[in-house]
DNA sequence: CGTGTATTTGAACCTCGTCAAGCCGGGTGG
DNA sequence: CCACCCGGCTTGACGAGGTTCAAATACACG
């Protein structure tokens, strides 16, 4: 994906944007997902890449019509400000469940998110489609697979949660998961 | 700070842009400095807060200004949305930081990232401006006040940085911390 | 089936957090 | 002018949460 001339929708699946040190250590800073855009950060230096996380279908959009969309009318240049306004402000919510929060509180804040993703576009909520594999999900919440397959494990043997053909995460029960990730709950 | 109906430019001193938890865990996202601009993510619900880490000059701009601004002058718009991709980068990179980088490295970063900034500024950058508290530091680092002083005291040791009147920090030996911020150099 | 990859599980280790004390500096009041 | 206090910083000892390393298991695909 070339975040430097074009911006995206995605239409169906995940994206990753990512960023890594020199040695490898990466982090994902955040999972576009159906009806999500991305690519509006490029074009600068310092930029995150963007790659598939599972099987993707995109809608593309040149950055030059992005950018005279704006001048040419208002409506789309707030539509767009608010975007980032948006993303920016996840970035940051982000930054302290990563800075501040224990192993299992980001891993329970990480699958009520997803499933709050995949409410707003009409899926059963209980049943979050999970297509988002291990590593990537440790490099989101800045541990490392292990921690996470171990946290997600405990929660299954506490009746939180269940896999379904490790295609699906059922969330059995939602108070429970939320009191942990609000930092109650051990 | 009233960041629901002004944006605020630094004209002096340091600000501090924070999220916490419920039970009070505190991360900060930014310091805006001395010509940074803030404010510009406060109409979310789910915003930041904005405080003043040290003594503090600002330039208030009413954000209903802003808004008209960018309607009426497209090049207006362009500066605020570049302003955005910007900040929305420095986070992203931050992440990267409290996610997965080692105590000394986030350290050795952030005192470069603060050198930096003070060069922009045309001040003496091996002579840092330093009044930001070490509770600041750590919420912005994602440690502890303690982590944060020892890392410090340790650098000062190996004579890569120096403490001047509690209110400076002076960069000795700056490839030191370069090795050290990238991950080499223990 | 057999192979390669992702995930799980276990055990040892280590970095950083926690707790507690001591220190330094600045401000206040006697 | 000194004693005291208070908040921020430093320093030490200890422990826990998470990482690391290693191996076993499950799973997808030819």
């Amino acid at each position: 994906m070339n975040t430097d001339k074009y911006c995206y929708r995605v239409i169906g699946g995940v994206v990753r944007i990512c960023n890594e040190t020199e040695d490898g250590r990466r982090q994902i800073a955040a999972f576009p997902g159906t009806g999500d855009l991305f690519g509006w950060t490029g074009n600068r230096h310092h930029a995150c890449t963007a790659e598939a996380a599972t099987d993707v279908l995109l809608l593309r959009w040149p950055r030059q019509a992005i950018e005279t969309a704006i001048i040419d009318d208002p409506e789309t240049g707030h539509q767009i400000l608010s975007i980032l306004f948006e993303q920016l402000a996840a970035v940051q919510n982000h930054l302290l469940l990563v800075g501040r929060l224990h192993a299992s509180e980001r891993v329970a804040s990480f699958l009520l998110k997803r499933a709050e993703h995949y409410e707003r576009n009409g899926t059963r909520s209980d049943r979050i489609p999970f297509w988002i594999c291990r590593r990537d999900v440790a490099d989101h919440l800045g541990l490392t697979v292990e921690t996470v397959s171990r946290t997600m494990n405990a929660f299954k043997g506490r009746r939180l949660i269940d896999f379904v053909l490790n295609q699906h995460v059922e969330i059995l029960d939602r108070p429970g998961l939320e009191q942990i990730a609000a930092g109650f709950g051990e």
